[in-house]
DNA sequence: CAAAAAAATTAAGCTGGTTTAAGAAAAAGT
DNA sequence: ACTTTTTCTTAAACCAGCTTAATTTTTTTG
């Protein structure tokens, strides 16, 4: 089993040495290369995901053709559709890598099984749940208290790995901004 | 305690009558009189609200000096700032309630407590949260994929409840518009 | 290393939605 | 019923950020 995924676990609940053993049993690890997909626009998003290393993001496509970014995960962090992990309803996301990563996955029926096993995690999953809420009220505040320029700056001064890692066309997507407008910004504020 | 607060954990869990009794002794009902206020910015926000029937709106005053709602709460749904709630930091948000309201609240320790006695009360919440995430995910993709106009006319025609009971400048701002624009909206489309 | 593909830049023109300001209508309080 | 407050409307001027299109730079691949 993954250090990593055992420490992020263990930051929220206790585990004792059963317990990550029988995790074991349902969680299933995957590596992917760069550009691979683990969801495709129609298909039923049947597991969510746990970045142990890499990067992923999730888009859709929208009326003008274009991939909009709608999340990123990089390590430690969790994605998926929920509302077709939920429903078994098609989803009309993409999710793929933006670089070879290790990933976690865990489909529905297991984490049911899981959680009948080990419910001492669903503890766990509520607290993770609760600070994605968190986390998207704070997105919305943002995205109305800030122009597309100061969101821009906040994004790139807030989480500076993203700029490293990720292509400048896919933060400006995930941002709900042009590329050239991006390049615009960055001539500026340079 | 509230037949609809039951009914709604009934939906997710099982619930014997010791739990609802032992709920029961960590569950706070208020009842709101219009424009009251649960949260002022600046307060730490010490509980979760639960809505048994009536309206809460949630906002912040932006750098305009103008009120920006970010979330609606009718009945059955949970609305707190929950970075303030779990890190115990001043809230930059309001809530407060659109219309008469009666409330449950429960703050942080009777969260904690609650859930030691009745751990099977984390799968519901668990529940509630995935679902809550699963919503602001379909919210991020609604602001990406339409238009203003086409977010306005979506919204009334999936929340027709909203536009009943909420004056017409509370939906403009939660959905990001000048109460002008939507007024000129208005006259276009009827 | 060369060729192709992917990503970033530049600049001019344009538009969806805001701002500003004034007035009208509806709702609430006394 | 009357006064005050809140909510909604109208219209013209304005601008942040987009579109379009061509070019350059960087990265990937054989």
């Amino acid at each position: 089993m993954h250090p990593n995924f055992i420490k992020h676990i263990n930051k929220y609940i206790e585990l004792d040495d059963n317990t990550i053993e029988v995790l074991n049993k349902y969680i299933k690890p995957i590596t992917y290369k760069k550009k691979e997909f683990l969801l495709k626009e129609g298909q039923i998003c049947r597991s969510i995901y746990f970045v142990v290393k890499g990067c992923l993001r999730m888009f859709f496509i929208n009326d003008k053709r274009t991939e909009q970014i709608t999340q990123f995960a990089l390590e430690n962090w969790w994605i998926s559709d929920f509302f077709s992990f939920m429903d078994n309803k098609p989803s009309e996301y993409f999710i793929q890598t933006v670089e070879k990563s290790e990933i976690l996955s865990i489909d529905a029926l297991s984490l049911e099984a899981m959680l009948k096993e080990l419910p001492q995690m669903e503890r766990y999953l509520r607290i993770i749940m609760q600070r994605a809420v968190a986390a998207s009220q704070l997105r919305i505040k943002y995205v109305h208290q800030l122009s597309k320029e100061e969101f821009y700056i906040h994004f790139c001064t807030s989480f500076p790995e993203f700029v490293q890692r990720v292509p400048q066309y896919m933060i400006a997507s995930y941002l709900g901004l042009t590329p050239e407008y991006v390049s615009e910004l960055r001539k500026k504020n340079l």
